[in-house]
DNA sequence: TGTACATCAGTGAACGCGCGTTCACTGATGTAC
DNA sequence: TGTACATCAGTGAACGCGCGTTCACTGATGTAC
């Protein structure tokens, strides 16, 4: 049993333990429920040595955000783009959502006001491939963006409609596959 | 001039007063920027005067959401299905979401934790029409159902993604066009 | 038309709360000699 | 190996803030006679 009267962390393990805090309050309760002081004092240290680690709680934030569009690249593998693969991605996709809404909505909400602020965080959305590039290239190619337009944009609404509740009595599983499924 | 210490209003001018300025909290800062306080202010009346209008804050929330609904199903309009009424939808339904984001954010996001407790917002989402009810028909009719569900999570997608910053240097009509011109 | 009275929509003061953030500090850790 | 010292990651106390909500109240309004 140590004396010390400081909590001590091994580099870097303080920041990943508020982190971690963080996430879990996500879960929770939402965005609205995050907070450093209550990260802090999970973490088993006092609110200003979150000060160390985080410029400000905004910052704690898009870390998470961070941190989460990594992990959604993760969860979507990536595979060679193909029919299957496409439609399996999908289902990825809403599963995400489905099992981590807090952070689904943090990512992509209006929690972080600004993206451009966090260079982390951009670097980490480039990195998950998600990003709608393809009206910027050549007429020739519109075509095939605006068809991942579409694909994205339905698999993404389908999960935010089913994490906020406007699909009451169905299975987020079975309407993932069945909007995935056969469409062209 | 008068010299009434109280604020006069009309009969159920107050409770339209305090929506209205919420409204506007909406619009400048999102959810999180809307307090009973604040809004009381606005309206010119202290903030206990609310609660005679609302049980809480998450009451004023609700009626906010039922409000916005049905101005939503306004601004959609009702013409019978057709190809082309379904593209002027999505393309009503975008232009809702960009003009008024808090409100689009407010009415489907988890603001309002549960939208059972409030009778008045349920009957403001089923009178506009937004609910999925095709995979509770007959497996015949689940087709339809689908390809409904396929098309509203698309707009709703789209919207989501562009009110979040996810689609930034394209201009919204232009994306809602491209979405649903020719979408199958 | 005038008065007595119940109703009701407001008022100001106050409550307790948790928050983000700053401050001066302390004590452990690691480096230089 | 031992000591002096700079660095640095924590600490507790404190700040000011705005919030939701409750309270006892006041004074205007409308009704009954």
């Amino acid at each position: 049993m140590s004396t010390s009267k400081r909590k001590t962390y091994h580099h870097g393990d303080l920041r990943q333990a508020l982190l971690t805090a963080a996430d879990r309050l996500l879960d929770e309760g939402g965005t609205g429920a995050v907070s450093l002081r209550e990260a802090a004092r999970r973490a088993g240290v006092s609110a200003p040595a979150a000060y160390r680690h985080f410029a400000d709680k905004e910052s704690l934030l898009a870390a998470l955000a961070a941190q989460g569009f990594d992990e959604f690249a993760a969860a979507l593998g990536k595979p060679a783009a193909g029919r299957d693969s496409l439609a399996a991605m999908g289902q990825a996709y809403v599963a995400f959502a489905v099992e981590r809404p807090g952070r689904f909505r943090l990512m992509f909400g209006p929690a972080v006001s600004d993206r451009d602020r966090y260079p982390d965080l951009k670097a980490a959305v480039e990195r998950a491939s998600i990003g709608f590039r393809g009206a910027t290239k050549k007429p020739r190619e519109m075509q095939h963006g605006i068809a991942m337009l579409r694909a994205w944009s339905m698999i993404h609404g389908l999960s935010q409609l089913i994490i906020d509740g406007m699909l009451p009595g169905h299975d987020a599983r079975e309407l993932a596959l069945a909007v995935t499924t056969a469409a062209k």
